[in-house]
RNA sequence: GGUCCCUUCGUCUAUCGGUUAGGACAUCUGGUUUUCAACCAGGAAAGAGGGGUUCAACUCCCCUAGGGACUACCA
């Protein structure tokens, strides 16, 4: 039998970066081990569950390329099943229908016994003839004695005193299933074999394990992965930066830095940092993930970035930009957009951390003559340089080979002539050229737009320092 | 409060009883340079504390401290 995992997010936000690591290692898990990998939508809280969320979800899963095997389930469609389940349970002694009222838990729980101790309900062992005919929940029948032993491929073994665990209801009064019921209901019946989920949950394969061993159904491995912190050390939240996948994507990350990145966060592979994803699926397993939450770190993530943002092929690259400009609301790069940047991909793709930081270095090549100089970057073109560049435009002209290394030598010449660094004329070209200096190399550009139109952006430039001081 | 989980450089981590405790990011120093968020070289930087077990412990056990999760007719 194959093994088959899954995300099972609640749909009352966005997709949390923390979830999209759970989602990751499930869906890594299954294409390593030539599994499944499916989604389901935990929407049987009703107050809290949207549809909005619901497809936030689906988008941050797609954008990060988690692709999952079929339709995605819907856990509140099921709740027919979850309610037999609830009443077999019953029949084989393991449940039990409660009568106890909101206000007489709560009671309870404001009591001095109930500030620490779990409600006791009085129709465990009720005979069921004196039952009234008033709404119930079932609960179920927790043992009192004994332990709980779980494996779990991460935690290793765990062990709680039955005990600890309370009746936990099952089935609300308005017959819809509570998580606890419906999620061992759903897992068992998908055939789901592994359940890798945060460890917040760690105790829940305890109180759940109850469940399948009443019904006499194969209890599925556990793994449960520890939390995702912030820089402090404490729960990701706003203040940390981005917590929703969808925001990644609207910095200009592509997903294969999130993957490489998020899949390094909790899980190892020898001293390796930078990887495919192709080679992250090979050499992911359970063993090698790491029991101690770890805390995200946006410096390194950059890292990350300019890793794949530099190695990613042509196609990825593109198809990433295009993702990222549609985040922003822009209208997408016409073909002939592509078709020029993709013609300066090599120098464009280098020093660049985050997709922005690329479409700035495009400038020269995506942006129309009259490259106006940004502000900071006026400087460049003083008096000085203006003569330089009088001198510089006829040799330019007379280049026998407009190659980099020709332009190169004739700009090293020239500097040597006129007794300046190579840098006070080939910065100011920069800006000449694309109006800032945060730019390709001088003569990559040079090359990449030809001599015509070299000598325009020259033009254009003499025009702006034509204006006396 | 109770139950359970966690604890190696600032951060992510390697180490499966014997290592000068390794790598990466960040940081510092020097170099290079056509900007730099680039590159090159080098440096500083860690086993929470205390007990055991063992010839030998970061590694196994216990205690303490600190952190976290759970303790809902939420998931």
């Amino acid at each position: 039998m194959g093994t088959v995992t899954r995300f099972a997010p609640s749909p009352t936000g966005y997709l949390h970066i923390g979830g999209a690591r759970t989602a990751l290692f499930n869906w890594l898990y299954a294409r390593a081990t030539g599994g499944k990998f499916l989604l389901r939508i935990e929407d049987t809280d009703r107050e809290r569950s949207t549809d909005a969320a619901t497809q936030a979800i689906f988008d941050g899963l797609r954008w990060l390329g988690l692709d999952w095997d079929g339709n995605a389930y819907s856990q509140f469609a099921r709740k027919e099943r979850h309610a037999e389940v609830a009443y077999a349970m019953i029949d084989n002694g393991h449940a039990y229908k409660c009568y106890a009222t909101k206000d007489e838990i709560d009671a309870f729980r404001a009591s001095p016994e109930g500030k620490y101790g779990s409600f006791q309900s009085p129709w465990r062992d009720a005979d069921p003839a004196t039952a009234p005919d008033a709404p119930y929940v079932i609960r179920l029948k927790a043992p009192r004695d004994g332990v709980m032993e779980i494996h779990d491929e991460v935690q290793g073994k765990v062990v709680w005193k039955n005990a600890e665990f309370d009746d936990m209801i099952l089935l609300r009064s308005d017959a819809t299933p509570t998580y606890m019921l419906a999620v061992v209901v759903d897992d068992h019946d998908m055939g789901v074999t592994h359940i890798i989920r945060g460890d917040d949950h760690l105790i829940n394969a305890g109180r759940q394990s109850l469940i399948y061993m009443a019904m006499g159904w194969d209890i599925p491995v556990f793994a449960h992965i520890p939390l995702i912190f912030g820089d402090d050390g404490k729960k990701l939240s706003k203040r940390h930066g981005a917590t929703g996948a969808e925001e990644y994507r609207a910095m200009g990350y592509l997903p294969d830095a999130m993957r490489n990145y998020l899949a390094r966060l909790g899980w190892s592979h020898g001293d390796d940092e930078l990887f495919t994803t192709e080679q992250a699926i090979e050499w992911f397993d359970l063993k090698s993930i790491n029991k101690a939450p770890s805390r995200f770190d946006f410096k390194k993530l950059d890292n990350v970035s300019k890793y794949h943002i530099e190695t990613v092929s042509d196609d990825v690259l593109l198809a990433g930009l295009q993702d990222y400009i549609g985040s922003q609301d822009r209208e997408p790069l016409t073909n002939d957009a592509v078709v020029k940047l993709k013609s300066v991909l090599p120098i464009v793709r280098e020093r660049s951390k985050k997709l922005p930081d690329l479409l700035d270095k495009a400038r020269f090549i995506l942006g129309a003559r009259p490259f106006a100089p940004d502000v900071d970057e006026v400087k460049y073109l003083n008096s000085v340089f203006n003569g330089i560049l009088k001198r510089l435009t006829p040799l330019l002209a007379e280049v026998t080979t407009w190659s980099k290394e020709e332009l190169e030598t004739l700009f090293r010449d020239l500097a040597e002539k006129e007794g300046v660094g190579l840098g006070k004329i080939a910065q100011p070209m920069k800006v000449v050229l694309s109006g800032t200096t945060k730019s390709p190399s001088t003569f990559d550009m040079m090359v990449a737009i030809g001599r015509a139109e070299t000598l325009a952006r020259i033009n254009d430039a003499a025009a702006y320092m034509a204006i006396p001081e």
